[in-house]
RNA sequence: GUGGAUGUAGUUCAGUUGGUUAGAACGCUGGAUUGUGGUUCCAGAGGUCGCCGGUUCAAAUCCGGUCUUCCACCCCA
């Protein structure tokens, strides 16, 4: 082998039976998004750098990938610039294009570009890779798929309720046992607003977020060492370490930050939202979670995260709402509430429990051994005959050796092989052997199709 | 972006204080077995020791750089 060759840091092939599971993830999430109402569109991998730059805070700028401009564009550079080395400066010269980095924004550029056309509430998912340059770890990749189901042009918590049982219904679906933790931030503002460090709350979410994580002592050291006053940490500490039923800590928490408009307004939204949860019969588990923060600073309403309660991995699932996400592309006051899948770990925990179906609609179902031109003549009507009936069949093109057509079919999980030669054709009938148990029956060409569709 | 580890057949890994022709297992190909795979036995193919440079009579082994993968931080799905 000359050169041996890779694929870049970060990214992955996939090879058939991974594909097969991967889709067998998509396929179900799909169903229940179309099961509530919602349709697909798709955007480009790449958007103008404009449309992407400022949307996901300083790191985010830093964790585009960028696209060159085509043609000379050195030569376009001016002789200083070029001299000042200074990529931030270089790069608005020489790119204008960028990978998308996830797939709210490019949705929410979509809704204000093509607004006329749209009928709202406008409720749509979304499935497609995103890129990120950031450093890659295990369950983290450059290349990855998000399942974005969002709907927006609309106030209605029965949307953030909906969005509830669809999270349900596709782990259901998956048998992946799970917690839905959900906060609000309106609820995480009052906070900051009633311990007197109001403009301070993103610092204040980020450090709380961490507390299952690093535990309470460190939560609190982070806030000090960001600038947070002591006397505001002291009175953030009742908080953090409340406990109970939901409705007790709504009520709870009420009496704390009811005072101020904003948690007031947190606290009755989640009450309603619990509300219309009660009446659904879920068979996930739904909490409020208080420290639940997660770090995007557009969210400015409910926010979701979903744990595989078996299987150890972070969140698989989270998303939330935003009053204004089109504000910046010039269209305000639109809210929206969405959540998004995490296909790449769903994917480990179904591995991890051990709990991808068997069957698979993407794999052959049998294939005939290949003895010769005169047995292909005969296999080829029933062959063509199974296919019409919807199973997936194969014939072995040429007649390689027995030895080589089986293992083919062994490698290849095909559950059942057809035997045909001299003794089945004169007998009018084919010999179908369970490649599992390695049991063989002698059948007749409607028999087999009966067996097998 | 910061800090730490890693890289040897297709894969997982051995390889002594630098010293002849770099090994194993699994996998692959062929045979034992002209209509029976997943078990067994035999044989065979397959490596610029990640890449570039340096030290040395001599480098898979020591040094520097670079890339990859992994771990922690940051952030996140």
């Amino acid at each position: 082998m000359a050169q041996k060759p890779s694929i870049p840091k970060g990214t992955r092939d996939f090879s058939p039976s991974q594909m097969v599971r991967r889709n067998y993830i998509f396929d179900t999430i799909k169903d229940v998004f179309r099961l509530y109402g919602f349709q697909p569109i798709e955007t480009p991998a790449m958007e103008n750098l404009s449309t992407l730059m400022g949307k996901y805070g300083e790191e985010g700028d830093k964790l585009l990938f960028k696209i060159l401009n085509s043609g000379d564009f050195v030569s376009k550079v001016s002789e200083d610039l070029y001299n000042e080395k200074n990529s931030n400066k270089l790069t608005t010269k020489i790119s204008e294009k960028g990978l998308r980095y996830d797939l709210t924004v490019p949705f929410a550029r979509y809704v204000v570009q093509n607004r006329n056309d749209i009928t709202f509430p406008f409720k749509r998912y979304q499935i497609q890779p995103v890129w990120r340059a950031d450093r890659p770890q295990k369950g983290r990749y450059r290349e990855f798929y998000q399942c974005d189901v969002d709907v927006i042009g609309s106030n209605s918590l029965l949307n953030e309720a909906e969005l509830v049982q669809i999270i349900d219904d596709v782990f259901k679906r998956l048998q992946i046992n799970t917690l839905v933790k959900i906060n609000n931030r309106k609820i995480l503002a009052g906070i900051a607003e009633t311990i007197g460090e109001a403009d301070r709350i993103i610092d204040i979410t980020v450090a709380i977020d961490k507390l299952d994580k690093i535990g309470l002592e460190k939560v609190n050291a982070e806030m000090i060492a960001k600038g947070i006053s002591a006397t505001a940490v002291e009175k953030l500490q009742p908080i953090l370490e409340l406990q109970g039923t939901t409705s007790e800590k709504l009520t709870q928490i009420e009496k704390v930050i009811g005072a101020t408009e904003v948690g007031a307004k947190g606290i009755s939204e989640m009450k309603t939202l619990f509300e219309y949860l009660d009446n659904f019969e879920l068979e996930t588990e739904v909490e409020l979670d208080l420290t639940l923060a997660r770090g995007l600073n557009y969210y400015t309403g409910a926010i979701f995260e979903v744990k595989s309660k078996d299987i150890q991995i972070g969140s698989i699932c989270g998303g939330g709402r935003y009053d204004d996400l089109t504000g910046i592309f010039g269209m305000p006051n639109v809210s929206g509430v969405g959540v998004s899948f995490g296909a790449e770990r769903i994917y480990d925990v179904l591995v991890q429990q051990d709990s991808f179906p068997k069957e698979s609609l993407e794999i052959t179902k049998v294939m005939f051994v290949n003895f010769g031109e005169k047995e292909e003549v005969y296999c080829l009507p029933v062959l063509a005959e199974l296919r019409k009936n919807g199973v997936n069949a194969e014939i072995f093109p040429g007649s390689s050796k027995m030895k080589k057509q089986m293992n083919y079919a062994n490698r290849k999980e095909i559950p059942f092989v057809i035997l045909a030669g001299d003794s089945e054709i004169e007998a009018n009938k084919f010999t179908l052997k369970n490649m599992d148990s390695g049991e063989q029956q002698l059948v007749t060409s409607k028999e087999l199709i009966k067996i097998l569709s």
